[in-house]
DNA sequence: GTTGAGCGT
């Protein structure tokens, strides 16, 4: 420890730059006695950073201060982690590598971070002003906007790191933050390593390695198997994917829902399948295998309703984070593409919806319209819920709220209003200007949301608005005192 | 153009 203490970091050398010129560059604010730049252990190319120790740790705080340029490119200073922060770094500073589950991770899910991911930034932006804006939340220590390497152009994101996991805890009291005059979304970092995991393999066993997040939500959806079986006669089943694993996932939920299905030979009801992305990165990926998904759906109903008169199946996937893009796949390549409205019209009356982020409420809204008015059309009844398992309170019951009483209109205009049993949000003291972080619910909790989710449907609700996320346990004490 | 270039065997 004692011997970090006069290390720099250096990131952002260039290639040319040699431990000479790293060493002549900083021996102008003292003695410098050691200058490296680590190279790749088989090409030898370097790596792009490099460690400078000073005999003098006082000189640490003022080369901190100074900006610096060798060889042309801005190299970035930071104080060396030691290398047991190295390692630990993962588990609080950045982004720890277990996600919560596909229900209430995601887009900042309730793991705790000191680093915020800040999306959407106006290209006028500075560091310093990104930096000055969010300090007004915590210490910040560190700061980065991402340019593109080639042209140097920004390219609209960047992170944020805190001292503490509450100064973000604070920040994402808002999802979308004023940045000059243009709104940025932030979200709780991911680590990079944790985001493509997982994707390779189509038809894995459930023993085999990795996944675990698939795993679990497999083990919960077997849970609610079970938990049907044993109190209904029919079978309602959920899954939660996250991300790329939705080619496996669906191949899970088919085995499962099949073998199930088979051996009970129990009307098939609901199934259910939130498939959420993340990044745009994998779009194109998540595009594809979403397809291919729906068409295994597809034809899974197919095959289920040849065994056995199935009652209904539904599936209505709803992903993203960015609320224009989910836009944009409505109308172009998107929803109809998929043949989202193909199914919903000839085969689903029911619809479940899982926005994550709170403008994505909207566009569930503009998907339960769509869900109704097939119904509407075929004469089916129609059973909306909507689930709401985001983080940001606030913004979520805001909109939520907002886009509640639309759905409610939009219930009214397609005269089925008269079978909405109840649709509760919040208990009263939220509002959204004061918003109650105690309302930022776990995984448990909304797994057993879910749980009243269904249980509801058991009560012979028509319709359930769900506004999961903190509210369903008290949501469901209303609900039941309403429904007697 | 919303998830990173980056912590020494």
């Amino acid at each position: 420890m004692d011997s970090d203490q006069g290390k720099l970091f250096i990131g952002g050398i260039s290639w040319e730059t040699t431990e000479e010129k790293l060493r002549d560059y900083f021996g102008k604010y003292g003695e410098v006695v050691q200058a490296v730049i680590m190279r790749d252990k088989v090409s030898g190319r370097p790596r792009g950073f490099g460690f400078v120790v000073f005999a003098d740790p006082a000189l640490v705080d003022r080369v901190l201060q100074d900006k610096h340029t060798i060889d042309g490119r801005v190299v970035e200073a930071k104080r060396a982690m030691s290398r047991e922060e190295q390692h630990t770094s993962s588990k609080s500073g950045n982004p720890a590598g277990g996600r919560s589950m596909g229900g209430s991770g995601g887009g900042g899910g309730n793991h705790r971070t000191k680093k915020i991911f800040v999306g959407g930034l106006p290209p006028t932006l500075t560091e310093e002003g990104f930096r000055k804006y969010f300090e007004a939340y915590g210490t910040v220590t560190d700061v980065v906007v991402m340019y593109d390497q080639n042209t140097q152009r920004p390219r609209g994101f960047g992170f944020i790191s805190f001292d503490s996991e509450d100064a973000v805890d604070l920040v994402l009291h808002k999802t979308f933050h004023d940045l000059n005059g243009k709104l940025v979304e932030v979200k709780r970092a991911m680590p990079k390593d944790a985001l493509n995991h997982g994707s390779g393999g189509g038809g894995r066993s459930m023993g085999g390695g990795g996944g675990g997040q698939v795993e679990e939500d497999f083990h919960l959806m077997v849970l609610l198997v079970m938990v049907h079986l044993v109190m209904g006669m029919e079978l309602q089943v959920m899954v939660w994917v996250m991300e790329d694993m939705v080619a496996m996932a669906v191949l899970l939920l088919v085995t499962v829902v099949l073998l199930v299905h088979m051996v009970t030979q129990l009307p098939l009801q609901l199934v259910m399948l939130v498939v959420r992305q993340v990044h745009q990165g994998a779009h194109g990926a998540i595009r594809h295998r979403l397809v291919m998904a729906l068409q295994v759906m597809v034809q899974m109903q197919d095959m289920v309703q040849l065994l056995h008169g199935m009652h209904r199946v539904v599936v209505v996937v709803l992903l993203h984070q960015w609320a224009n893009r989910l836009v944009l796949w409505q109308q172009g390549m998107g929803i109809k593409d998929m043949d989202m409205v193909d199914m919903v019209g000839v085969k689903v009356d029911m619809g479940l919806l899982v926005a994550e982020e709170a403008l994505e409420v909207l566009l569930v809204v503009q998907v339960v319209l769509v869900v109704i008015n097939m119904g509407q059309v075929l004469g089916t009844w129609v059973e909306v819920m909507v689930m709401y398992l985001g983080v940001q309170v606030t913004l979520a019951l805001g909109n939520l709220t907002l886009h509640k009483v639309e759905v409610m209109g939009l219930l009214r205009s397609v005269g089925l209003l008269d079978q909405v049993t109840m649709e509760v949000f919040s208990p009263g003291k939220l509002n959204n200007s004061d918003p109650d972080p105690s309302f930022v619910r776990s995984r448990d909790e909304v797994i057993e949301a879910t749980f009243l989710a269904f249980e509801l449907r058991l009560l012979g609700l028509q319709f359930g608005m769900v506004a999961a996320h903190g509210v369903a346990l008290d949501y469901g004490d209303q609900l039941f005192q309403n429904k007697s």
